[in-house]
RNA sequence: AGAGAAGUGGCAGAGUGGUCGAAUGCACUGGUCUUGAAAACCAGCGUGCCGCAAGGUACCGGGGGUUCGAAUCCCUCCUUCUCUGCCA
């Protein structure tokens, strides 16, 4: 969430930037957030004076009682008691203003970095690279939707039987696939410095408010009633919330983390006509890396992850363009996201395969997560993740793209991990 | 899952109703001494919030309660350990 501080200094800037993601009301939440605060400190102050009387009261009848000058005590007992009734109706006025401020705080989102285009729709989009030429369909070419039957590699079918629509079953060479990329994703981002974690795929409330995907977003994450435990919508979460309410020396940053886990999206409601086959699932498997810099560095450390994800697609050989997100594409927690995405020839579409994300320390300041200067002084650190990469829709491009007459070309750099070269 | 025990500052560990935000030791930081280091000695050393500051306030696993006053008593939840059961 946003630093009241900041909002305070930057109100102008602030305002700006919200309404640049359509958010017409921005000055107006804005202020609501600096009275509320207002409003906190003034009841803290008075909350504080009264708590002051009370106990230097409770401490002088602690005296008096020794001193067995039980009359004087008793009457100081009476005032004390009334000194309660009206710090507790303080204590109750504080602690609602504190709640009605992090409500306020939680419904807004980062604000978006300068560089990050105006805009609202896909085509708002900015394209900084895209490749030269689009791959050509041949005559035959079918969507992966048909080539999985074909090959008889992931059946939509039986997960229907066994769990429901959006949970495939991996096959054959078709699982064989998954674990190659899997290991492929991992191999190269310990090449690049990471350190893989193996978190847990439940998390509780608390981690969910420490990634941002609670409050309010409850309805993208399946949520285990009988334990109060949510399913994670990508590894980003437990990773990033290894590191909350943590003080890091500033020279062990940064802090690089890659993470393998399946991902559980409830997606309600998303569903159209365009999210067939592997589009579009309610479990998928995805490498995730995850970032924690110092805030001079963030921008750098983008940098690095967008190209560390640009290699992983070169070696796939997979046609792609990336694309600077416009604000109004902007995911809620995010100051700036470059989104990769691969061609599918079949489909003649784009197809999502990775987001990469500076949240600067909106993330770290629902964390907690703070480094130790030269000065012994904290300040909040800077977190930046990217999905390294998530796998369906990697594989319904390499699928349709490699589709030959006898059967589907895998790019060479998959095959020690696949052990086969092509599915046929 | 059942029975029992316990959760205190970076760590260890005292404290069972009143100058306790908390002894002591270790670790850490600065200083004295030393050619340098070690040792010894002196001083400092938790966090959040309010405040320009002085200072105030809150925090002894979380939440609630009793009391003029709670680390200390009560309730509840969580976690850890031991034993029993179950199990990949």
């Amino acid at each position: 969430m946003l630093i009241v501080s900041d909002i305070r200094e930057n109100q102008a800037e602030y305002t700006a930037g919200l309404e640049k993601r359509g958010i017409a009301n921005a000055a107006a939440i804005l202020q609501e957030v600096i009275e509320l605060d207002e409003k906190r400190k003034s009841t803290q102050t008075q909350l504080d004076e009264i708590l002051s009387e009370s106990n230097k009261m409770s401490k002088s009848i602690g005296l008096l009682m020794k001193e067995g000058k039980h009359e004087e005590a008793n009457a100081a007992k009476q005032k004390t008691s009334e000194l309660k009734s009206s710090s507790k109706e303080l204590s109750q006025v504080l602690e609602d203003t504190r709640t009605a401020l992090d409500e306020a705080l939680y419904q807004i989102p980062n604000i978006p970095n300068p560089e990050v285009p105006a805009g609202n729709t896909e085509e708002d989009n900015e394209v900084l690279y895209t490749v030269d030429h689009l791959p050509k369909v041949g005559k035959n070419a079918v969507p992966h939707w048909e080539l999985i039957k074909k090959y008889d590699i992931i059946d939509f079918d039986l997960g229907v039987k066994i769990t429901g629509a959006g949970f495939p079953v991996y096959k054959g060479k078709g699982a064989k696939l998954q674990r190659a990329l899997v290991n492929m994703f991992l191999d190269e981002a310990e090449k690049a410095g990471y350190s893989e974690v193996q978190p847990p795929v439940v998390i509780n409330e608390a981690s969910g408010r420490g990634t941002g995907q609670l409050p309010d977003k409850e309805g993208q994450m399946y949520h285990i009633s009988d334990s109060d435990l949510y399913l994670i919508p990508t590894a980003e979460v437990p990773i990033t919330n290894l590191y909350r309410d943590v003080i890091i020396d500033e020279k062990d940053l940064p802090i690089k983390n890659v993470g393998f886990t399946p991902c559980f999206r409830r997606e309600a409601g998303s569903w159209g006509a365009h999210v067939r086959g592997l589009n579009r699932l309610h479990q998928f498997d995805k490498v995730e890396i995850v970032q924690v810099q110092h805030p001079d560095r963030s921008f750098d450390t983008l940098k690095e992850m967008v190209n560390h994800v640009e290699s992983l697609l070169k070696k796939l050989e997979l046609p792609y363009r990336i694309l600077k997100l416009c604000a109004g594409d902007l995911g809620f927690t995010s100051n700036i996201t470059y989104d990769f995405e691969v061609y599918s020839a079949a489909q003649q579409r784009w197809l999502e395969v990775s987001s990469v994300s500076n949240f600067k320390n909106y993330q770290a300041n629902r964390l907690k997560l703070r480094y130790r200067d030269e000065n012994n002084a904290k300040h909040l650190l800077h977190t930046l993740n990217g999905s390294a990469l998530a796998l369906p829709r990697i594989i319904a491009a390499l699928l349709e793209n490699g589709q030959t007459d006898s059967g589907i070309n895998l790019p060479a750099a998959l095959h020690p991990y696949t052990g086969f070269e092509t599915i046929s």
